[in-house]
DNA sequence: ATTAGCACTCAACTGTTTGGAGTGCTAACA
DNA sequence: TGTTAGCACTCCAAACAGTTGAGTGCTAAT
């Protein structure tokens, strides 16, 4: 059987129409608010071979039809329009603009979930792949030291290193030189045991106390990449908007997915992987589509966004599989350029003080 | 009216029974269940009484009685017995001690949540009360400085300060030393705008630029201090496993509550008053008593824990009203002090380092 | 190919009934 | 005087039956 132009017609309409009431649509209705002017017989026959071709299925029997994954699938593809949005509130988060990229997420993150009435997700861009710009160790006493490590996109990262015996001044002033010389333009994926025994070796290891040092800040930097990924939500409320993800089994697997953040991780990374595939712009996963199990009842709709410096996060939506598509996916587009603009303009965002502002 | 020995005995068996069961107890049951060998029908004139006295309630004619706030007031204030509590997990927390104070407190809060069955919180203690130790500006390039602030409990704030023109090496130098000798010793909440304007002034206001970067020092110090309080939930799914708070309606504002962590910051405050006013110990706040509107259905039981130097932070456990108190004053109890033992043998957390293990 | 018409299905709603758990009251009892 | 047995009463919850209405599939006529 084919598609042709009359079933797409109508099985926009009966998408369209679901995505509005929620409920299942009766042939009436299309037969009624299509401009085919055909009986509501007729398309009952059409609605016959579009359950049959896997577009539509009936909850029950005399019930109306709604969509099915392969419908929503289809209507993603092809029927969705692309609409020159207004950027609603993101200038508004302008304003708003603090010096900390962590404040700057849960905002833009909570202004989407207030903005489209789903549950959202942002991530926190990786920094494994930036460079070291800046090394220094600080003798805080005589048994600690701070480290301060600044990597591209002027991210500051310190640390505490206790000593099991006291240091001096001169050998911390030889520690800064050593590391400086040698991590500096490395990426901080590239900063391994290996390279930092290779250091050591180059030294000739003057003292144990140097060795302690240097091993310290390798396990520092390790940890540091080695870090889950960060992911903030909000709007977790927003699920119990729509009945079909309300009922506490669904809404109780839900919230629990939101709390463990690595399983939405599973998103930003099959996210991540297909936009590098070249397949850019705006990711969805409909029902069964979906990397995460507790979420075979929703759609989520994801998109990157840049930093500048080849660091890049990843933003969710999470709704109900009839959830308004178009606008998700416009706002989402939208929000991803303003987004990617932003912090283009203006970096680097994290720890910076915009000095002029009050 | 008076509540002799016999009236409360068949109170605390109602109370104990309706946690056990969460179904309102009839007469029947006490008189059956109960060592004082009493017929169903004194039990019903007992408890009659205990509801005209307010201690129970009937959920409507012809039901079992079930617990009013003064009820569980009670219990909690007279009847709950201390056990010499196993501290279960907390011990396994020891091995997954991270160098980040975040982390510990997610790890905690999470561990809670999964032994108790209820929803958990926790407070990061707030710093705003402890002294400057060590600053230290650094020249990252023309444009740039860094700046770091080590304070009491060796936690590290630092931030990048971008410039309006150029600075030299000297400049850098002599803000040093000013800030170190006029702000060392000082707590955040002591630097304030007239302080550092009291500073530029004996400073002579060489430059601009000097004027400039203590501006933006105090800002950011100013930020830091004002910064909200920084509370983690986990286990929100456990609301679902109590049907008197799993309707979409109490479901939802439950879960709005704990992603708006200002709300939960009114707990953390009001335990800190009451335990500062020498209530020390274990806070109950049984429905109506709680200071957040959307908690009237649940109990909240939190205690502070010390971390040194005058910092506390606060942890609170979230359930229905008819949650096992025992137990959860009793967690509660022993977490606080394993809490405070910890941080005491081993602090600083933030930040730190523990050199030796990897 | 389209449509009108009709029988059929099924969820959702509306009483209605029934059973059981529980109460309050009263009268009898120790 | 405190306790208890007995009984009528209440009310929820579950089960059941009847009704309604939206919707379908099929068939025969256009």
């Amino acid at each position: 059987m084919e598609l042709d132009e009359r079933k797409l017609t109508i099985l926009e309409a009966i998408i369209r129409t679901y995505l509005e009431t929620g409920e299942p649509v009766g042939s009436r209705t299309i037969s009624k608010y299509t401009a085919l002017n055909l009986s509501s017989a007729t398309i009952r026959n059409e609605m016959s071979d579009l359950e049959e071709m896997g577009y539509i299925v009936q909850p029950h029997t005399s019930a109306g039809r709604i969509p099915s994954d392969k419908g929503y699938r289809l209507y993603v593809d092809h029927l969705v329009k692309e609409k020159t949005q207004q950027v609603t509130a993101l200038n508004s988060l302008m304003i708003y603009k603090t010096n900390r990229m962590e404040e700057i997420l849960k905002q833009v993150v909570r202004m989407l979930a207030a903005n489209t009435q789903y549950t959202t997700m942002i991530s926190a861009p990786s920094y494994k792949r930036n460079k070291v710009k800046f090394i220094q160790l600080s003798k805080l006493n005589e048994r600690q030291l701070l480290n301060v490590v600044v990597i591209e996109g002027n991210i500051v990262k310190n640390h505490i290193i206790d000593l099991t015996e006291n240091i001096d001044e001169e050998s911390v002033l030889k520690l800064n030189l050593l590391l400086n010389t040698r991590l500096n333009g490395l990426t901080l994926a590239d900063i391994n045991l290996g390279l930092i025994s290779n250091i050591k070796e180059e030294a000739g290891i003057h003292s144990e106390i140097i060795s302690e040092v240097l091993d310290t800040i390798a396990d520092v930097i390790r940890a540091e990449t080695d870090e889950d990924m960060e992911i903030y939500t909000s709007g977790a409320n927003n699920i119990f908007k729509y009945p079909e993800l309300s009922d506490s089994e669904k809404a109780s697997r839900l919230i629990t997915t939101l709390e463990e953040k690595d399983l939405l991780a599973d998103f930003v990374k099959d996210t991540e992987q297909k936009e590098e595939k070249g397949d850019t712009g705006i990711q969805v996963y409909i029902g069964e589509e979906s990397p995460v199990e507790a979420m075979k009842d929703c759609s989520v709709v994801t998109a990157t966004y840049e930093l500048g410096d080849g660091m890049q996060g990843t933003i969710g939506i999470i709704g109900p599989k009839r959830m308004d598509y178009e606008k998700v996916m416009n706002n989402l587009k939208s929000l991803k350029t303003s987004l990617t603009e932003m912090f283009k303009e203006d970096k680097p965002p994290e720890n910076k003080v915009d000095s002029g502002k009050k």
